[in-house]
DNA sequence: CTCCGTGCAAAAGGTTTGCACTGGT
DNA sequence: ACCAGTGCAAACCTTTTGCACGGAG
């Protein structure tokens, strides 16, 4: 159990080797630690929390360099942010069921509603512990604007 | 038009001042204003955007009063924060699609994966000018630890 | 050898807290 | 009059940035 759970990180991580090097990036002992550190936690740890994890195996390691290296590992596509917004918190006044599109570039936000999306099937009352009682979508794009933008970089 | 969602927020403010009276929460200027500026608007904005908004109304309020009244308002279920965790990003290692049961409380969160749930209609390419590729559902509730300690004060 | 990645320190947001004062009820 | 709400300033936490050094390709 606990092996096959370790083989997939090993897999994660060699497959994040190969990718580097097919792109040119290097391949650090940080960011090999920082990626092995994320991949066996079964929760979803902010940066300072992979940094504490991280100091056990090294030490002197920069606070910054865990933010830029998970960061970069997002921009590699080989983790994910839990959510894609900015780092405020954003309010609502529309307080009855209702989804959201969500720009990855820039974090804007529009409303969906959709009657078909209303009645998902939800987790029991007390899956995982957790007593379910609603839910909300996060559609996942990229929004016109940015779009407009990325095009004119090249 | 323009009426009809005029009516909609003074019908939503006068609801939040019997919510007030029924709780003994007194009524004061700035929630009041703080509220219709959240309602006026259809995007989802932050602490600091909807502080600059109530500003040209009342000059002189404090960023603090706007944050701190945004939180009362969520603890009465009259507004909504857009994503329920702390306020510090969080990684996945889990690329694929799945979603997650988020505690309303603590904003500690699990994995849920159920195959009915990962072939949902998508908005279609384009919609409100969003190219979307993918989604995830946040279920909401309160998880088991939490419920724990809220059970213990009464 | 050349760059990119790293560490450090400082700055830049975003949010919370303690205290004295004001204003609703 | 009482208590909760507010404003201010300072603290706090998370994240970003500039610069000099060191290690991977």
């Amino acid at each position: 159990m606990q092996n096959k759970q370790d083989e997939k990180v090993k897999d994660r991580i060699s497959r994040f080797e190969s990718l580097c090097r097919e792109k040119g990036i290097p391949v650090t002992v940080q960011r090999r630690v920082i990626l092995q550190t994320l991949l066996q936690r079964q929760d979803h740890p902010t940066a300072d929390q992979i940094f504490e994890d991280v100091r056990k195996q090294i030490p002197d390691i920069s606070r910054t360099t865990v933010y830029r290296v998970l960061e970069a590992l997002v921009g590699l596509a080989v983790i994910r942010r839990v959510h894609s917004m900015g780092n405020a918190v954003r309010y609502d006044g529309n307080i009855h069921r209702h989804h959201h599109l969500v720009c990855r570039e820039c974090g804007r936000m529009a409303d969906w509603e959709s009657p078909e999306l209303n009645n998902l099937p939800m987790p029991k009352r007390k899956a995982l512990g957790f007593h379910i009682d609603d839910y909300t979508i996060q559609f996942m794009g990229i929004c016109a604007e940015c779009r407009r933008q990325l095009e004119h970089e090249g």
